[in-house]
DNA sequence: CGCGGTTTTGAGAATCCTCAAAACCAGTGG
DNA sequence: CCACTGGTTTTGAGGATTCTCAAAACCGCG
Protein backbone atom coordinates (compact mmCIF):
# COMPACT_ATOMS: atom_id res chain seq x y z
CA UNK A 1 0.00 0.00 0.00
CA UNK A 2 2.83 2.10 0.42
CA UNK A 3 2.71 3.05 -3.56
CA UNK A 4 -0.26 2.06 -6.18
CA UNK A 5 -3.65 3.58 -6.36
CA UNK A 6 -7.19 1.85 -6.87
CA UNK A 7 -8.69 2.26 -10.10
CA UNK A 8 -12.28 1.37 -11.35
CA UNK A 9 -13.76 -1.86 -11.21
CA UNK A 10 -13.48 -4.71 -13.64
CA UNK A 11 -16.25 -6.98 -13.45
CA UNK A 12 -15.55 -10.75 -11.85
CA UNK A 13 -17.68 -12.61 -14.18
CA UNK A 14 -15.63 -11.17 -16.85
CA UNK A 15 -12.28 -11.55 -15.34
CA UNK A 16 -9.73 -13.35 -18.00
CA UNK A 17 -8.29 -15.29 -15.04
CA UNK A 18 -11.52 -17.39 -14.79
CA UNK A 19 -10.94 -19.35 -17.76
CA UNK A 20 -7.73 -20.93 -16.41
CA UNK A 21 -8.58 -24.33 -15.49
CA UNK A 22 -6.75 -24.71 -12.35
CA UNK A 23 -9.45 -22.79 -11.01
CA UNK A 24 -12.98 -24.08 -10.47
CA UNK A 25 -16.34 -22.46 -12.33
CA UNK A 26 -18.02 -20.45 -10.10
CA UNK A 27 -21.82 -20.33 -10.57
CA UNK A 28 -23.27 -16.56 -11.36
CA UNK A 29 -24.84 -16.06 -7.88
CA UNK A 30 -21.32 -17.10 -6.58
CA UNK A 31 -19.97 -14.58 -9.10
CA UNK A 32 -22.22 -11.50 -8.56
CA UNK A 33 -21.37 -11.75 -4.98
CA UNK A 34 -17.91 -11.21 -5.39
CA UNK A 35 -18.69 -8.49 -7.49
CA UNK A 36 -20.25 -7.12 -5.21
CA UNK A 37 -17.46 -7.64 -2.57
CA UNK A 38 -14.87 -6.57 -4.55
CA UNK A 39 -14.73 -2.92 -3.96
CA UNK A 40 -11.48 -2.10 -6.41
CA UNK A 41 -8.41 -2.89 -7.92
CA UNK A 42 -5.27 -1.91 -6.91
CA UNK A 43 -1.93 -1.73 -9.11
CA UNK A 44 1.81 -1.99 -6.77
CA UNK A 45 4.55 -1.86 -8.60
CA UNK A 46 7.57 -4.16 -7.86
CA UNK A 47 9.09 -3.27 -4.98
CA UNK A 48 5.83 -2.24 -3.11
CA UNK A 49 4.71 -3.31 0.42
CA UNK A 50 1.42 -4.77 -0.46
CA UNK A 51 1.01 -5.71 3.21
CA UNK A 52 2.94 -5.15 6.59
CA UNK A 53 3.65 -7.78 9.25
CA UNK A 54 2.29 -5.94 12.47
CA UNK A 55 -0.70 -4.01 10.72
CA UNK A 56 -4.45 -4.39 11.00
CA UNK A 57 -5.32 -4.36 7.41
CA UNK A 58 -8.94 -3.38 6.03
CA UNK A 59 -8.68 -5.12 3.11
CA UNK A 60 -8.32 -8.49 1.51
CA UNK A 61 -6.89 -8.83 -1.71
CA UNK A 62 -6.79 -11.26 -4.74
CA UNK A 63 -4.20 -11.40 -7.28
CA UNK A 64 -5.14 -10.63 -10.67
CA UNK A 65 -1.53 -10.65 -11.89
CA UNK A 66 2.02 -10.58 -11.44
CA UNK A 67 4.41 -11.80 -9.02
CA UNK A 68 4.76 -11.31 -4.97
CA UNK A 69 6.06 -12.78 -1.84
CA UNK A 70 5.17 -12.73 1.81
CA UNK A 71 8.11 -12.80 4.11
CA UNK A 72 8.59 -12.20 8.01
CA UNK A 73 12.17 -10.46 9.75
CA UNK A 74 14.02 -10.69 12.83
CA UNK A 75 14.84 -7.39 14.24
CA UNK A 76 18.63 -7.66 12.63
CA UNK A 77 17.16 -7.99 9.26
CA UNK A 78 17.51 -11.33 8.36
CA UNK A 79 14.34 -12.33 6.14
CA UNK A 80 13.03 -15.31 5.56
CA UNK A 81 10.17 -15.67 2.58
CA UNK A 82 7.41 -17.82 3.64
CA UNK A 83 6.11 -18.47 0.00
CA UNK A 84 5.31 -16.99 -3.10
CA UNK A 85 2.90 -15.14 -4.38
CA UNK A 86 1.32 -15.78 -8.00
CA UNK A 87 -2.37 -14.77 -9.59
CA UNK A 88 -5.63 -16.74 -8.15
CA UNK A 89 -4.06 -16.34 -4.95
CA UNK A 90 -5.78 -14.61 -1.69
CA UNK A 91 -4.15 -12.80 0.74
CA UNK A 92 -4.87 -10.96 3.73
CA UNK A 93 -6.73 -13.34 5.59
CA UNK A 94 -4.58 -13.76 8.68
CA UNK A 95 -5.44 -9.75 8.94
CA UNK A 96 -9.38 -10.36 8.83
CA UNK A 97 -9.34 -13.28 10.86
CA UNK A 98 -7.24 -12.67 13.54
CA UNK A 99 -5.91 -9.68 15.20
CA UNK A 100 -3.16 -9.04 12.89
CA UNK A 101 -0.70 -10.15 9.67
CA UNK A 102 1.71 -11.53 10.61
CA UNK A 103 3.75 -11.42 7.90
CA UNK A 104 4.22 -8.82 5.24
CA UNK A 105 3.76 -8.78 1.73
CA UNK A 106 5.80 -7.29 -1.41
CA UNK A 107 5.17 -7.02 -4.99
CA UNK A 108 8.10 -8.66 -7.00
CA UNK A 109 6.54 -7.09 -10.46
CA UNK A 110 3.85 -4.86 -11.34
CA UNK A 111 0.70 -6.69 -9.40
CA UNK A 112 -2.71 -5.83 -10.29
CA UNK A 113 -4.99 -6.68 -7.09
CA UNK A 114 -8.48 -7.06 -6.46
CA UNK A 115 -9.44 -4.94 -2.85
CA UNK A 116 -11.77 -6.35 -0.87
CA UNK A 117 -13.40 -5.17 2.57
CA UNK A 118 -12.50 -6.62 5.67
CA UNK A 119 -16.24 -5.68 7.16
CA UNK A 120 -17.77 -7.92 4.58
CA UNK A 121 -15.92 -11.11 4.97
CA UNK A 122 -18.92 -11.70 8.02
CA UNK A 123 -21.37 -11.02 4.85
CA UNK A 124 -19.62 -14.17 3.26
CA UNK A 125 -19.54 -16.20 5.72
CA UNK A 126 -23.03 -15.88 6.77
CA UNK A 127 -24.62 -15.72 3.27
CA UNK A 128 -22.60 -17.76 1.05
CA UNK A 129 -21.21 -21.05 2.62
CA UNK A 130 -20.19 -22.58 -0.36
CA UNK A 131 -17.51 -19.57 -0.66
CA UNK A 132 -16.60 -19.27 3.08
CA UNK A 133 -16.05 -23.05 2.73
CA UNK A 134 -13.90 -21.97 -0.49
CA UNK A 135 -12.18 -19.26 1.71
CA UNK A 136 -11.41 -22.41 4.47
CA UNK A 137 -9.73 -24.23 1.12
CA UNK A 138 -7.38 -21.79 0.91
CA UNK A 139 -6.33 -21.28 3.90
CA UNK A 140 -5.78 -24.97 4.32
CA UNK A 141 -4.28 -25.39 1.08
CA UNK A 142 -1.83 -22.36 2.06
CA UNK A 143 -1.13 -24.41 5.56
CA UNK A 144 -0.34 -27.50 3.42
CA UNK A 145 2.65 -25.68 1.29
CA UNK A 146 3.72 -24.51 4.43
CA UNK A 147 4.00 -27.61 5.64
CA UNK A 148 6.06 -28.54 2.52
CA UNK A 149 8.61 -25.95 2.56
CA UNK A 150 8.73 -26.57 6.28
CA UNK A 151 10.03 -29.89 6.02
CA UNK A 152 12.26 -28.61 2.67
CA UNK A 153 13.79 -25.88 4.99
CA UNK A 154 14.28 -27.90 8.03
CA UNK A 155 15.35 -31.46 6.25
CA UNK A 156 16.63 -30.78 3.17
CA UNK A 157 20.16 -30.27 1.99
CA UNK A 158 20.91 -26.82 0.09
CA UNK A 159 20.97 -28.80 -3.44
CA UNK A 160 17.82 -30.83 -2.67
CA UNK A 161 16.04 -27.55 -1.17
CA UNK A 162 16.96 -25.63 -4.43
CA UNK A 163 15.75 -28.15 -6.83
CA UNK A 164 12.31 -28.01 -4.47
CA UNK A 165 11.89 -24.94 -4.66
CA UNK A 166 12.64 -24.42 -8.64
CA UNK A 167 9.98 -27.10 -9.24
CA UNK A 168 7.20 -25.83 -7.00
CA UNK A 169 7.32 -22.74 -8.41
CA UNK A 170 7.77 -24.14 -11.77
CA UNK A 171 4.70 -26.41 -11.44
CA UNK A 172 2.43 -23.12 -9.73
CA UNK A 173 3.43 -21.04 -12.73
CA UNK A 174 2.86 -23.71 -15.58
CA UNK A 175 -0.83 -24.13 -14.08
CA UNK A 176 -1.09 -20.06 -14.79
CA UNK A 177 0.06 -20.54 -18.03
CA UNK A 178 2.99 -18.23 -17.29
CA UNK A 179 5.97 -20.58 -18.91
CA UNK A 180 6.67 -21.48 -22.37
CA UNK A 181 7.84 -25.22 -22.95
CA UNK A 182 10.48 -25.57 -19.98
CA UNK A 183 11.14 -21.84 -19.74
CA UNK A 184 9.48 -19.48 -16.73
CA UNK A 185 10.42 -15.57 -16.50
CA UNK A 186 11.51 -15.47 -13.10
CA UNK A 187 11.17 -12.05 -11.64
CA UNK A 188 13.10 -13.15 -8.42
CA UNK A 189 16.82 -12.80 -7.97
CA UNK A 190 19.52 -14.75 -5.95
CA UNK A 191 18.82 -12.99 -2.69
CA UNK A 192 14.94 -13.94 -2.80
CA UNK A 193 15.40 -17.71 -3.38
CA UNK A 194 18.43 -17.68 -0.63
CA UNK A 195 16.05 -15.81 1.85
CA UNK A 196 13.37 -18.64 0.59
CA UNK A 197 15.39 -21.67 0.78
CA UNK A 198 17.33 -20.39 4.30
CA UNK A 199 19.88 -20.36 3.11
CA UNK A 200 23.16 -17.49 2.69
CA UNK A 201 22.88 -15.73 -1.50
CA UNK A 202 26.95 -16.80 -1.92
CA UNK A 203 25.96 -20.50 -0.89
CA UNK A 204 23.01 -20.50 -2.91
CA UNK A 205 24.69 -19.11 -5.83
CA UNK A 206 27.21 -21.96 -5.72
CA UNK A 207 24.21 -24.06 -5.43
CA UNK A 208 22.76 -22.69 -8.52
CA UNK A 209 26.09 -23.38 -10.45
CA UNK A 210 25.79 -27.01 -9.38
CA UNK A 211 22.67 -27.51 -11.00
CA UNK A 212 23.19 -25.93 -14.16
CA UNK A 213 26.98 -27.77 -14.49
CA UNK A 214 24.15 -30.81 -14.16
CA UNK A 215 22.18 -29.59 -16.91
CA UNK A 216 18.79 -29.89 -14.44
CA UNK A 217 17.98 -26.25 -15.20
CA UNK A 218 19.19 -22.96 -16.80
CA UNK A 219 19.43 -19.61 -15.35
CA UNK A 220 20.64 -16.34 -17.41
CA UNK A 221 19.25 -13.22 -16.61
CA UNK A 222 16.07 -13.56 -15.11
CA UNK A 223 14.91 -16.50 -17.31
CA UNK A 224 14.83 -19.68 -15.77
CA UNK A 225 14.59 -23.15 -17.49
CA UNK A 226 13.93 -26.51 -16.83
CA UNK A 227 15.99 -29.08 -18.87
CA UNK A 228 15.49 -31.94 -17.12
CA UNK A 229 12.51 -32.06 -14.98
CA UNK A 230 12.26 -35.54 -13.89
CA UNK A 231 16.05 -35.44 -12.30
CA UNK A 232 15.26 -32.03 -10.81
CA UNK A 233 12.05 -33.72 -9.00
CA UNK A 234 14.16 -36.90 -8.38
CA UNK A 235 17.07 -35.13 -6.85
CA UNK A 236 14.35 -32.71 -4.79
CA UNK A 237 12.99 -35.83 -3.38
CA UNK A 238 9.77 -34.65 -4.37
CA UNK A 239 7.17 -35.87 -6.85
CA UNK A 240 5.32 -32.89 -8.12
CA UNK A 241 2.24 -33.20 -7.09
CA UNK A 242 -0.99 -32.28 -9.49
CA UNK A 243 -1.87 -28.20 -9.05
CA UNK A 244 -5.51 -29.03 -7.57
CA UNK A 245 -8.85 -27.18 -8.68
CA UNK A 246 -8.97 -23.80 -6.77
CA UNK A 247 -11.37 -21.66 -5.80
CA UNK A 248 -10.60 -18.09 -6.54
CA UNK A 249 -12.38 -15.44 -4.86
CA UNK B 1 -6.14 -44.89 14.58
CA UNK B 2 -3.39 -47.51 14.80
CA UNK B 3 -4.90 -48.02 18.45
CA UNK B 4 -7.55 -46.85 20.88
CA UNK B 5 -11.23 -47.13 20.71
CA UNK B 6 -13.98 -45.38 20.21
CA UNK B 7 -16.26 -44.34 23.53
CA UNK B 8 -19.42 -43.23 24.56
CA UNK B 9 -19.75 -39.29 24.35
CA UNK B 10 -19.65 -37.00 27.14
CA UNK B 11 -21.33 -33.69 26.21
CA UNK B 12 -20.00 -31.00 25.50
CA UNK B 13 -21.75 -28.94 27.04
CA UNK B 14 -19.72 -30.01 30.53
CA UNK B 15 -16.30 -29.95 28.68
CA UNK B 16 -14.03 -29.27 30.94
CA UNK B 17 -11.53 -27.56 28.81
CA UNK B 18 -14.44 -24.83 28.24
CA UNK B 19 -13.39 -23.59 31.84
CA UNK B 20 -10.37 -22.25 30.82
CA UNK B 21 -10.08 -18.45 29.23
CA UNK B 22 -8.13 -19.13 26.29
CA UNK B 23 -11.37 -20.76 25.08
CA UNK B 24 -13.68 -18.49 23.66
CA UNK B 25 -17.39 -18.69 25.29
CA UNK B 26 -19.76 -20.66 22.84
CA UNK B 27 -23.57 -19.62 23.24
CA UNK B 28 -25.58 -22.63 24.35
CA UNK B 29 -26.71 -23.17 20.45
CA UNK B 30 -23.18 -23.49 19.37
CA UNK B 31 -22.64 -26.10 21.97
CA UNK B 32 -25.84 -27.76 21.01
CA UNK B 33 -24.71 -28.02 17.23
CA UNK B 34 -21.21 -29.21 17.98
CA UNK B 35 -22.35 -32.07 20.65
CA UNK B 36 -24.45 -33.06 17.61
CA UNK B 37 -21.34 -32.84 15.10
CA UNK B 38 -19.56 -35.10 17.78
CA UNK B 39 -19.79 -38.31 16.94
CA UNK B 40 -17.41 -40.01 20.16
CA UNK B 41 -14.53 -39.97 21.76
CA UNK B 42 -11.28 -41.76 20.74
CA UNK B 43 -8.26 -42.49 23.03
CA UNK B 44 -4.90 -42.88 21.33
CA UNK B 45 -2.13 -44.30 23.06
CA UNK B 46 1.23 -42.72 23.04
CA UNK B 47 3.10 -43.66 19.80
CA UNK B 48 -0.09 -44.19 17.86
CA UNK B 49 -0.75 -42.49 14.85
CA UNK B 50 -3.88 -40.62 14.87
CA UNK B 51 -3.92 -39.22 11.27
CA UNK B 52 -1.38 -40.70 8.48
CA UNK B 53 -0.06 -38.59 5.42
CA UNK B 54 -1.52 -39.43 2.55
CA UNK B 55 -4.60 -40.73 3.97
CA UNK B 56 -7.84 -39.48 3.13
CA UNK B 57 -9.35 -39.38 6.83
CA UNK B 58 -13.15 -39.70 7.82
CA UNK B 59 -12.66 -37.41 10.62
CA UNK B 60 -11.76 -34.87 12.16
CA UNK B 61 -10.80 -34.35 15.87
CA UNK B 62 -10.45 -31.72 18.37
CA UNK B 63 -7.77 -32.82 21.53
CA UNK B 64 -9.34 -32.86 25.09
CA UNK B 65 -6.01 -33.96 26.75
CA UNK B 66 -2.69 -35.34 25.76
CA UNK B 67 0.64 -34.44 23.94
CA UNK B 68 0.76 -34.89 19.87
CA UNK B 69 2.85 -33.65 17.12
CA UNK B 70 2.28 -33.01 13.44
CA UNK B 71 4.84 -34.16 10.45
CA UNK B 72 5.98 -35.13 7.61
CA UNK B 73 9.08 -37.10 6.43
CA UNK B 74 11.20 -37.38 3.09
CA UNK B 75 11.17 -40.87 1.72
CA UNK B 76 14.56 -41.73 3.18
CA UNK B 77 13.43 -41.14 6.72
CA UNK B 78 14.47 -37.75 7.84
CA UNK B 79 11.41 -36.74 9.74
CA UNK B 80 10.43 -32.65 10.33
CA UNK B 81 7.88 -32.14 12.99
CA UNK B 82 5.58 -29.15 11.96
CA UNK B 83 3.96 -28.46 15.24
CA UNK B 84 2.85 -29.65 18.39
CA UNK B 85 -0.32 -30.76 19.08
CA UNK B 86 -1.95 -29.77 22.72
CA UNK B 87 -5.32 -29.36 23.86
CA UNK B 88 -7.91 -27.81 21.81
CA UNK B 89 -6.55 -27.92 18.82
CA UNK B 90 -8.55 -28.83 15.57
CA UNK B 91 -6.98 -31.84 13.36
CA UNK B 92 -7.83 -33.52 10.22
CA UNK B 93 -8.93 -30.09 8.36
CA UNK B 94 -6.60 -30.70 5.31
CA UNK B 95 -7.96 -34.29 5.15
CA UNK B 96 -11.70 -32.87 4.99
CA UNK B 97 -11.07 -29.99 3.43
CA UNK B 98 -8.46 -31.06 0.34
CA UNK B 99 -7.80 -34.24 -1.21
CA UNK B 100 -6.03 -35.72 1.38
CA UNK B 101 -3.60 -35.15 4.70
CA UNK B 102 -0.51 -33.57 3.69
CA UNK B 103 1.18 -34.72 6.68
CA UNK B 104 0.93 -37.04 9.68
CA UNK B 105 -0.24 -36.90 13.35
CA UNK B 106 1.59 -38.76 16.28
CA UNK B 107 0.42 -38.93 19.79
CA UNK B 108 3.08 -38.48 22.11
CA UNK B 109 1.20 -38.84 25.72
CA UNK B 110 -2.09 -41.03 25.83
CA UNK B 111 -4.72 -38.58 23.81
CA UNK B 112 -8.07 -38.35 24.02
CA UNK B 113 -9.99 -36.91 21.10
CA UNK B 114 -13.26 -35.63 19.92
CA UNK B 115 -14.33 -37.32 16.86
CA UNK B 116 -16.12 -35.80 14.23
CA UNK B 117 -17.34 -36.71 11.02
CA UNK B 118 -15.95 -35.40 7.80
CA UNK B 119 -19.27 -35.11 6.49
CA UNK B 120 -21.32 -33.23 8.63
CA UNK B 121 -18.36 -30.38 7.91
CA UNK B 122 -20.49 -28.75 5.22
CA UNK B 123 -23.65 -28.59 7.42
CA UNK B 124 -21.42 -26.33 9.80
CA UNK B 125 -20.55 -24.37 6.93
CA UNK B 126 -24.08 -23.84 6.07
CA UNK B 127 -25.96 -23.66 8.85
CA UNK B 128 -23.71 -22.28 11.59
CA UNK B 129 -21.78 -19.48 10.25
CA UNK B 130 -19.91 -18.52 13.51
CA UNK B 131 -18.35 -22.14 13.69
CA UNK B 132 -17.40 -22.22 9.85
CA UNK B 133 -15.68 -18.42 11.26
CA UNK B 134 -14.14 -20.55 13.98
CA UNK B 135 -12.80 -23.23 11.82
CA UNK B 136 -11.27 -20.50 9.18
CA UNK B 137 -9.80 -18.71 12.43
CA UNK B 138 -8.09 -21.97 13.32
CA UNK B 139 -7.12 -22.22 9.88
CA UNK B 140 -5.68 -19.02 9.52
CA UNK B 141 -3.61 -18.77 13.18
CA UNK B 142 -2.21 -22.11 12.70
CA UNK B 143 -0.76 -20.66 9.22
CA UNK B 144 0.81 -17.84 11.31
CA UNK B 145 2.06 -20.76 13.25
CA UNK B 146 4.23 -22.22 10.82
CA UNK B 147 4.93 -19.70 9.74
CA UNK B 148 6.55 -18.48 12.48
CA UNK B 149 8.25 -22.11 12.57
CA UNK B 150 9.55 -21.18 9.44
CA UNK B 151 11.29 -18.33 9.81
CA UNK B 152 12.69 -19.76 13.13
CA UNK B 153 14.10 -22.47 11.21
CA UNK B 154 14.93 -20.71 8.11
CA UNK B 155 16.56 -17.89 9.94
CA UNK B 156 17.68 -18.08 13.66
CA UNK B 157 20.95 -20.28 14.95
CA UNK B 158 20.72 -23.44 16.93
CA UNK B 159 20.54 -21.78 20.20
CA UNK B 160 17.84 -19.05 19.09
CA UNK B 161 15.70 -21.62 17.72
CA UNK B 162 15.86 -23.15 20.74
CA UNK B 163 15.06 -20.89 22.51
CA UNK B 164 12.44 -19.97 20.67
CA UNK B 165 10.93 -23.41 20.73
CA UNK B 166 11.19 -23.51 24.22
CA UNK B 167 9.19 -20.38 24.95
CA UNK B 168 6.80 -21.05 22.02
CA UNK B 169 5.52 -24.45 23.91
CA UNK B 170 5.90 -23.18 27.04
CA UNK B 171 3.23 -20.06 26.14
CA UNK B 172 0.86 -22.57 24.67
CA UNK B 173 1.10 -25.21 27.60
CA UNK B 174 0.95 -22.22 29.87
CA UNK B 175 -2.17 -20.99 28.81
CA UNK B 176 -3.77 -24.72 29.46
CA UNK B 177 -2.86 -24.75 33.16
CA UNK B 178 -0.06 -27.44 32.16
CA UNK B 179 2.81 -25.65 33.70
CA UNK B 180 3.48 -25.29 37.39
CA UNK B 181 5.59 -22.23 38.19
CA UNK B 182 7.96 -22.29 35.21
CA UNK B 183 7.83 -25.92 35.22
CA UNK B 184 6.39 -27.79 32.59
CA UNK B 185 6.09 -31.72 32.17
CA UNK B 186 7.40 -32.31 28.73
CA UNK B 187 6.67 -35.59 26.82
CA UNK B 188 9.01 -34.93 24.23
CA UNK B 189 12.54 -36.71 23.54
CA UNK B 190 15.41 -34.64 22.71
CA UNK B 191 15.17 -36.32 19.39
CA UNK B 192 11.76 -34.74 18.74
CA UNK B 193 13.36 -31.85 19.39
CA UNK B 194 15.91 -32.01 17.14
CA UNK B 195 13.11 -32.97 14.90
CA UNK B 196 10.84 -30.12 15.13
CA UNK B 197 13.86 -27.46 14.75
CA UNK B 198 15.82 -29.18 12.16
CA UNK B 199 19.24 -30.15 13.76
CA UNK B 200 20.29 -32.75 14.51
CA UNK B 201 20.20 -34.89 17.82
CA UNK B 202 23.74 -34.28 19.15
CA UNK B 203 23.46 -30.49 18.08
CA UNK B 204 20.34 -30.14 20.08
CA UNK B 205 21.60 -32.09 23.05
CA UNK B 206 24.31 -29.61 23.04
CA UNK B 207 22.82 -26.80 22.17
CA UNK B 208 20.39 -27.28 25.02
CA UNK B 209 23.20 -27.94 27.71
CA UNK B 210 24.09 -24.20 26.34
CA UNK B 211 21.21 -23.02 27.54
CA UNK B 212 21.39 -24.64 30.98
CA UNK B 213 24.84 -23.85 31.74
CA UNK B 214 23.50 -20.05 31.09
CA UNK B 215 21.37 -20.58 33.66
CA UNK B 216 18.23 -20.38 31.74
CA UNK B 217 16.20 -23.44 31.29
CA UNK B 218 17.27 -26.61 33.33
CA UNK B 219 16.30 -30.02 31.66
CA UNK B 220 15.48 -33.12 33.86
CA UNK B 221 14.31 -36.73 33.22
CA UNK B 222 10.89 -35.50 31.08
CA UNK B 223 10.34 -32.34 32.88
CA UNK B 224 11.99 -28.86 31.80
CA UNK B 225 11.90 -25.85 33.93
CA UNK B 226 12.19 -22.07 32.81
CA UNK B 227 14.36 -19.87 35.25
CA UNK B 228 15.15 -16.92 33.15
CA UNK B 229 11.81 -15.85 30.85
CA UNK B 230 12.74 -12.55 30.16
CA UNK B 231 16.11 -14.05 28.84
CA UNK B 232 15.29 -17.01 27.00
CA UNK B 233 12.90 -14.82 24.90
CA UNK B 234 15.51 -12.22 24.47
CA UNK B 235 18.10 -15.31 23.22
CA UNK B 236 15.33 -15.93 20.98
CA UNK B 237 14.73 -12.85 19.75
CA UNK B 238 11.25 -12.87 19.91
CA UNK B 239 8.81 -11.08 21.96
CA UNK B 240 6.12 -14.02 23.49
CA UNK B 241 2.72 -12.97 22.37
CA UNK B 242 -0.17 -13.15 24.40
CA UNK B 243 -1.82 -16.16 23.41
CA UNK B 244 -5.41 -14.90 22.27
CA UNK B 245 -8.23 -16.39 22.95
CA UNK B 246 -9.52 -19.16 20.49
CA UNK B 247 -12.49 -21.01 19.66
CA UNK B 248 -12.38 -24.67 20.38
CA UNK B 249 -14.67 -26.73 18.89
C1' DC C 1 30.86 6.38 -19.18
C1' DG C 2 29.45 5.72 -14.66
C1' DC C 3 26.19 3.87 -11.33
C1' DG C 4 23.51 0.58 -8.55
C1' DG C 5 22.05 -3.75 -8.30
C1' DT C 6 23.04 -8.53 -9.15
C1' DT C 7 25.91 -12.44 -9.95
C1' DT C 8 30.18 -14.83 -9.51
C1' DT C 9 34.51 -16.41 -7.42
C1' DG C 10 37.91 -17.20 -3.86
C1' DA C 11 39.24 -18.27 0.81
C1' DG C 12 39.12 -18.95 5.55
C1' DA C 13 36.03 -19.76 9.46
C1' DA C 14 31.99 -21.36 12.04
C1' DT C 15 28.23 -24.02 12.60
C1' DC C 16 26.36 -28.06 12.41
C1' DC C 17 26.75 -32.98 11.04
C1' DT C 18 28.01 -37.94 11.31
C1' DC C 19 30.11 -41.65 13.61
C1' DA C 20 30.97 -43.93 17.71
C1' DA C 21 30.77 -45.06 22.25
C1' DA C 22 29.82 -44.39 26.99
C1' DA C 23 26.61 -43.20 30.62
C1' DC C 24 22.20 -43.22 32.34
C1' DC C 25 17.63 -44.83 33.43
C1' DA C 26 13.30 -47.29 33.82
C1' DG C 27 11.31 -51.43 33.22
C1' DT C 28 11.54 -56.76 32.86
C1' DG C 29 12.52 -61.16 34.04
C1' DG C 30 15.37 -64.41 36.40
C1' DC D 1 17.63 -57.99 44.27
C1' DC D 2 20.35 -57.89 40.32
C1' DA D 3 21.49 -58.42 35.56
C1' DC D 4 19.77 -57.37 31.14
C1' DT D 5 17.48 -54.62 27.69
C1' DG D 6 15.98 -50.82 24.97
C1' DG D 7 15.51 -46.20 24.78
C1' DT D 8 17.45 -41.74 25.79
C1' DT D 9 21.06 -38.57 26.95
C1' DT D 10 25.79 -37.23 26.93
C1' DT D 11 30.54 -36.67 25.28
C1' DG D 12 34.38 -36.73 22.07
C1' DA D 13 36.37 -36.06 17.58
C1' DG D 14 36.87 -35.36 12.84
C1' DG D 15 34.54 -33.80 8.73
C1' DA D 16 31.16 -31.54 5.68
C1' DT D 17 28.20 -28.10 4.74
C1' DT D 18 27.24 -23.68 4.89
C1' DC D 19 28.60 -18.99 6.32
C1' DT D 20 30.96 -14.48 6.25
C1' DC D 21 34.03 -11.36 4.19
C1' DA D 22 35.82 -9.36 0.22
C1' DA D 23 36.33 -8.28 -4.29
C1' DA D 24 35.72 -8.75 -9.12
C1' DA D 25 32.72 -9.27 -13.04
C1' DC D 26 28.57 -8.31 -15.23
C1' DC D 27 24.56 -5.78 -16.83
C1' DG D 28 20.92 -2.66 -17.80
C1' DC D 29 20.11 2.13 -17.58
C1' DG D 30 20.52 7.08 -17.34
Amino acid sequence: MSSGNISRKYPCQDCPLRTLEVFRNFSPEELKFINSFKRGELVAEAGATVLTEGSNSAHLYTVLSGWGFRYKTLEDGRRQILNIVLPGDFIGLQGSVLKEMGHSVEALSTMLLCVFERDRLWDLYSNHPNLAYDVTWLAAREEQTLDEHLLSVGRRTALERLAYLLSFIFARAKARKMTKGGALALPLTQQHIADTLGLSLVHTNKTLKRLSTMGVVRWQDRRFEIIDEVKLAEIANWSVPEEPIRPYI
